[in-house]
DNA sequence: TCTGGGGTCCTAGGACCC
DNA sequence: TCTGGGGTCCTAGGACCC
């Protein structure tokens, strides 16, 4: 059996743990450059606080019910994520981590008790970390997913565990189970199941075969499967390594100057070659992005992109910088109002498969080594404490809002909790 | 005024090979 | 007059996820 952990609102929820005060108050959480809202606890979402739509939309509102907001702060919910994912390791016989707040576990062969297990993971993660999880337990991924949404619904005793134990409560499971509410049905494949009269995960479980492998691909095929109670894929045990990279950012503030957004884009570049260091691969292609902002109608807009193709891959932050430069100047139009500026690397391959060109100087051990140092000193001294020239001295010019961000309570040691006591 | 970021998988179609 | 067949690789674009 698979058990598919997730963490309840897990931004919201990691700014609980260190505000012991917001403990069951209203909590919402905010995209990069204080956006959007990305997530809402339990009685935010009560007072009508909408995920998903801007934060300017709901601000009134939060203000009105004294909803606590925070800009993201994405070194504190990644080291949380680390600590529930290390928990959870020593719970299960293997795990597949899914994303920063979710994870499938397989339950241990001899457990006779699922609910009870599903409780056990739940106290556990809440002792050792502080966070909530709903847990969901099935025969399949697709299935767990499934049990882990009744979780959240249940509002008796078994509240936040659900288990799917045997065939007919598969079956009476996906009867009521709204269909776009599987896993892998988004909003374009739900419309045009609508239009077929498939309204539940039981009527899509009906389909054709033929229909489903024609309409929705292979994916779709499996997905039925999975939803059948038949396992399409093994937990993923190691994380495979990533086949893109990339960075896209949006500004604070709309830059028309050409020298402010290369110096952004610099440093996102310099971000994406320490990700590709500590996975160590090499790019071959990379990939530059630039975008005004759409929303804003009255503006002209623009957006374009284009690809390089390096002449030898590489990992070195110099050499990628270089390249990214070029793509933008390949691309950027003098006039428009730019919102956002990206680069994605792609053509991953491991050092050992790299065809050296003739015609092209290997940069060699010694851009490596500076590459490794200068690695050791951002780790120590923080992000882009040693950056390169081009990545420049304006950030404050263009770097993204963030008003409201909680400190690194787990990560910084100039931030970690002060406790004192009256005497 | 203000509208996120970082990925994955699949397919179709073109280029190219023998 | 008549112009093959069976592949692979790559890229763009669509759909999805959290």
């Amino acid at each position: 059996m698979i058990a598919l952990v997730d963490v309840n609102s897990f931004y919201a929820s990691c700014e609980q743990v260190f505000r012991p005060d917001l403990r069951g108050r209203p909590v919402a959480v905010l995209s990069n450059n204080d956006g959007c809202v990305i997530a809402v606890n339990r009685e935010a979402k009560a007072l009508g606080i909408s995920m998903g739509r801007p934060a300017f939309e709901n601000m009134t509102r939060m203000e009105l019910h004294g909803v606590t907001v925070f800009s993201s702060n994405y070194p504190l919910y990644g080291d949380m994520s680390q600590r529930v994912m290390e928990t959870l390791a020593t719970l299960g016989a293997s795990l597949e981590v899914y994303s920063i707040d979710e994870a499938f576990v397989e339950v241990p062969a001899l457990e006779r008790d699922l609910a009870g297990y599903g409780h056990r993971v739940r106290e556990r993660v809440m002792r050792w970390t502080g966070l909530p999880v709903g847990v969901g337990i099935a025969e399949t991924k697709a299935l767990a997913k499934v049990a882990n949404h009744v979780a959240k619904r249940e509002r008796d005793r078994t509240r936040n565990v659900f288990v799917i134990a045997d065939e007919a409560a598969r079956a009476a499971c996906l009867e009521s189970f709204p269909v776009e509410e599987v896993w892998g049905i988004g909003g374009r494949i739900a419309a045009r199941l609508a239009d077929r009269g498939v309204r539940t995960a039981g009527d899509f479980t009906r389909l054709p075969d033929a229909w489903v492998r024609k309409e929705l691909t292979v994916t779709g095929l499996r997905l039925k499967r999975e939803l059948l109670g038949e396992p399409q894929s093994a937990l993923e045990l190691v994380a495979p390594a990533k086949q893109m990279i990339g960075t896209a950012k949006s500004f604070g503030e709309t830059l028309e100057d050409e020298g402010l957004i290369r110096e952004a884009l610099a440093y996102y570049v310099a971000e994406c070659g320490e990700k590709l260091r500590r996975q160590s691969s090499l790019a071959g292609h990379l990939t530059v992005y630039l975008e005004t902002n759409r929303f804003r109608e009255s503006d002209p807009q623009y957006v374009n992109q284009t690809c390089v193709r390096l002449p030898v891959p590489t990992n070195d932050t110099l050499e990628l910088t270089r390249h990214a430069e070029r793509g933008l100047s390949r691309i950027f139009r003098a006039g428009y109002r730019y919102k956002k500026v990206g680069v994605w690397l792609s053509g991953l391959v491991s050092p050992g498969a790299v065809q050296q060109d003739f015609f092209v100087e290997d940069p060699g051990i010694r851009r490596a080594n500076v590459m490794g140092v200068m690695d050791a000193v951002n780790r120590k001294y923080g992000k882009a404490a040693l950056r390169t020239a081009a990545a420049g001295f304006r950030r404050d010019q263009w770097k993204l809002r963030q008003e409201r961000v909680s400190p690194c309570y787990t990560t910084r040691l100039g931030e970690v909790m002060r406790v004192t006591s009256d005497e």
